[in-house]
DNA sequence: GATAATTAAATTGAGTACAATTAAATTGTA
DNA sequence: TACAATTTAATTGTACTCAATTTAATTATC
């Protein structure tokens, strides 16, 4: 037995995981391509499709980011005008972030996006569930 | 039925994935810091330490990086002289990267590195190997 | 009510990550 | 052998990603 079998490339979990991931997301390219989107600016408008307005604050936590991510996310998605910017009256911390008409517009090219990626994830659909229950249970 | 249901986030599979390699890789800045290494300098050394002697191609295709990213890490851990950079006398495009003894003595540190990390991780061994295939999978 | 502690964003700095391009070396082919 | 095509690294430019710090606003405590 080797006493440096744990520090084998393929006895690493998070290797793996790290090299999906971005296989993955290199996978948005080109449907994003379409809608002048990076991934990250992706499911932030993911969440203000959802939402229409939202904090900063809470922005970070639902997609585990953090403000020195977002801050100049937030202002690329603001420069584009697909939501505005704007601090909370009852709290002057707060940033709030509000979906404008063009912001909600892009949801309808939007649409093109999930089907274009999952024609390239070779999972079936009983594993893509596997995998989406063990990915939450690390999260 | 909502027409929009492929667009929320819950239903995304590869944010969980990106968020959750992005939730591990950050369990490794402790023992990581350690050794002064950045878990991009870490794997890079997983690959050296299993090899001894590789070219930055095999590196690349291992690790599956472009060598945009890997030049500039094989540069930092030249200059922390755990590896020197040669270049082949059977192919001068060839860059080829030879552990030095100061790398080979950082294995030992590195041992305490995957106990340290396995800790953070709350899947069963079973379920580990599970995600673990799944993720292949997609690579 | 003044002040200390906390909270939310923004900023700074270091380190990836990758598309696209460039430069040099090698290989394939007429 | 010339020369086109390919291959490998390095470079350039854009965009994250996060730790650590700063600033401003709010809350807690005395």
């Amino acid at each position: 037995m080797d006493k440096y079998e744990s520090l084998k490339l393929e006895n690493q979990l998070c290797f793996p995981l790290y090299a999906a991931a971005r296989s993955i997301m290199k996978e948005y390219n080109a449907p994003l391509g379409a809608l002048d989107l990076t991934y990250t600016q992706y499911i932030v408008m993911l969440v203000l499709w959802e939402h229409e307005r939202i904090t900063s604050k809470q922005l970070c936590t639902l997609l585990y980011l953090d403000s020195g991510t977002l801050t100049p996310v937030l202002k690329a998605l603001e420069k584009k005008g697909l939501l505005k910017k704007a601090r909370s009256k009852e709290d002057e911390r707060l940033l709030i972030c509000t979906l404008t008409d063009a912001g909600r517009a892009l949801k309808e090219k939007a649409l093109a996006v999930p089907p274009a990626v999952g024609q390239c994830v070779n999972l079936s659909a009983e594993e893509a569930r596997t995998l989406y229950k063990l990915l939450y249970k690390i999260l």
